[in-house]
Parts: C-alpha cells; structure tokens; sequence
DNA sequence: CATAGCATACAGACCTGTCTGTTTATGACT
DNA sequence: AGTCATAAACAGACAGGTCTGTATGCTATG
C-alpha cells in the first residue's frame, strides 16, 4: 500500500480535475482513497491546504514530465514541436479534463487568494521555461516576449480542447507557432 | 425601477463573475438584487436554470457589443484588429474576471451538464462569426481553420489576462494574428 | 506498548428550494 | 375619478440536505 498522503494528493487531483473544486468535498476524497477523514486533517490542515498540496505535486509532475519529453530532442525545431506534441497527447487522454490551474482561477480568482496565486505561479513558471528553450535562438528580450506568446497559443490550445472538445488544438497552435517563430537561425 | 427579471440576471452575472459559480448562493443574489426569494424562483425554476439564462444574456449581449464594435470599421484589416482591441478593452475593464463561459466549463465538464454544453455552443458562435469575417478574404475551407486559430489566440489571451496578469496579452495576441493572416490580398 | 489508521458521530454553518401570509402595484369597470 | 379584483413582489421562517472540521473510541501492526 502507499503512502497515505500521496494516495490522497492522488486521488484529489483525479476527482478534483473531473468534478472541479468547490462541487467535490472531502468526503468522497477520503471514500474513494479509502482514508479516514482524521488521517487526512491529519495530513492536511484544512481543504484548501490539500488543493495548494495538490497543485504544488501537480506542477511538479507536469513541468518533469514535459522537460523529460523535450530534452528528447536535440535541435531547437525539435524541442519546439515537442512542447506542443506534449500538450496534443495531453489533451487527448481519456482522462484530460482541463488544466487544474486555469480551473482553479476559475473558481478561485480573489487575488489575495493563495490557490490563485499558485496558479498564476505555475504559469509563469512554464513561461519561464519556455523563454529558456528560446534563448538558444533568440536575444534576452525577444526570447521573453516570444515565450509569453506561445504561452498565449498553449492555454489557447487548452481552452479549445477542454471548452470547445477540440482535440487537435494543439497541432493548430502549433501551425501558428512556426508561423512565429524564426527557424532560419537554427543551428 | 427595472424589470425584476432582468435585475436578476444582471445581479447574477456580476456576482457569479466576481466569486465564481458554486462559491456564490441564490441569497447572496437576491439580498443584492434586493429581491425576494419566491420572486427569483418564480422567474427561474433553479440556480441552474438562471445561470443558464444569464449565460444566455451574456451571450447575445457579447455578440452585439462585439460585432457592433467592429462593423465600425470598413477594411478587412481594420475589422480584425478591432476583434482583438475589443478584447484589450475588456481586458482593462476594472470588472474583468476573465471569460463567464470557460469559468462555466471549469466548475461543470460534465458532457452532458448543459451550462457546459451552453459554454461550448457560445465559443462556436464566435468562431462563427470570426469565419465569416475571413470569407471576406479566404476561401471557405482555409477561413474555417484560420477562424479555430484566431479563437485559439483570443482564448489564449484571456487565460494571459486573467489567470497571470498580463492585461497586454489582446494586444501580444494580434502581434501573433498579423503574422498568420495573409494581409496582402486586402481590398 | 505505541503509532498510525480506522469508523462514526457530531457541531455548526450554509445551501437550495418550499411554504405562508402580507403588502403593493396594476388595470378594468362603473 | 373612484373602487375593487387580480397579480406580483415582499419578508421571513422552515425543511432537508451537504459541507467542513472536530471529537471519540477502536483496531491492527510493528
């Protein structure tokens, strides 16, 4: 048997991602983990602890998963198409139902609020990534302008996928980003 | 003093915008709205019911101001970069707190919930109406993809505003839509 | 024996939707 | 103009359910 936390964060994040935040309560959290209710205060404060939890296991998981995937590729090109590639297997999982970080700013979006600002955390910090990947082609400042625009085509691609069903947004946002950016540098 | 229907959808839209769906209840509504309860249920049968309404008002509401605001304008390209200042404006408005349809999908994905499906039917309007402002220019075919592309930037750009913050991303998402659109061919 | 986890009940708040009885507005007829 | 019937909106209590978080004992395993 696992680890009682991590079969928590676990399970919160399939149901939280399938029912969304405020309409999935702790009780079927801990009738689906098979946990008692005190194990999980025990382990988490309060609900809103264990969906901060969940989103920092989230965001760890999704940004290793998505470097491992890129750092496959070798040439800049390749790397490119690989971020996108990664978000079109994505969506098209049987188990996709959004991005539990745009979902939960869209139930939680006072701006004091902690679950907010770890979403918009969480943003930044694949923008930031990106803009790293663009640097090997790009100076400084045109690499941070570029990654916020591609970071517009991927939560783009996410919306069209998760509110519209259109499952090959990704490949679409992908025509527009070669649109975009200039490979003719490419080494 | 307004029809009490009306003042009720009104109500509801700026309250489920400001604190969500789930989050906000039928008596936070109506103590605003300054309405009595049996007077609310006997204009909408259920909270889901007024939320679909209002999401039916938003709807046409959006559409008219929208489309309004862009047949101002003459050129094929003056109209396109209207589509996307209309969004900046929106963006920059004090009461922006983000898109009330892809919130919607956030806190109901069931397929078969219908304020989903509500949400999903508004976001293939626009990218209606966005095609038939293509065909102006591109053939059928190549403006019903080039219509996804465009929604993919405008939807993109509101997670930038919304979920991160970047009340500029209308304007960083029409940089991306000039370099995709084929201006050449203007009239 | 001690620790971790179990089951379950409970308090208190809140939510939706219903019920009742009162007040106000409207509008037609004399 | 004045009167009265009808409809609409009012206030507020209430039922039944659900939610979070706490408390209490019991069990099993190392």
């Amino acid at each position: 048997m696992k680890n009682k936390r991590d079969l928590l964060l676990q399970t919160a994040t399939q149901l939280f991602s399938q029912g969304g935040y405020n309409a999935v309560g702790i009780d079927r959290i801990i009738a689906e983990a098979g946990v008692a209710k005190m194990t999980m205060y025990k382990h988490f404060p309060s609900k809103n602890a264990l969906i901060l939890e969940m989103l920092n296991a989230r965001d760890e998981s999704f940004m290793q998963s998505l470097t491992q995937y890129i750092d496959q590729q070798s040439s800049f090109f390749e790397k490119m198409k690989a971020l996108f590639s990664w978000h079109h297997e994505w969506f098209n999982d049987k188990d996709f139902h959004g991005c539990l970080f745009i979902n939960a700013s869209a139930e939680f979006h006072q701006p004091d609020n902690d679950i907010y600002k770890r979403s918009s955390q969480h943003k930044q910090r694949l923008i930031h990534y990106i803009e790293n990947l663009l640097t090997e082609i790009y100076a400084h400042q045109q690499a941070k302008k570029l990654a916020i625009q591609i970071e517009i085509l991927l939560d783009g691609a996410i919306i069209a996928a998760h509110v519209i069903g259109h499952l090959n947004s990704a490949m679409e946002a992908w025509d527009i980003a070669q649109c975009l950016i200039d490979f003719k540098q490419e080494n």
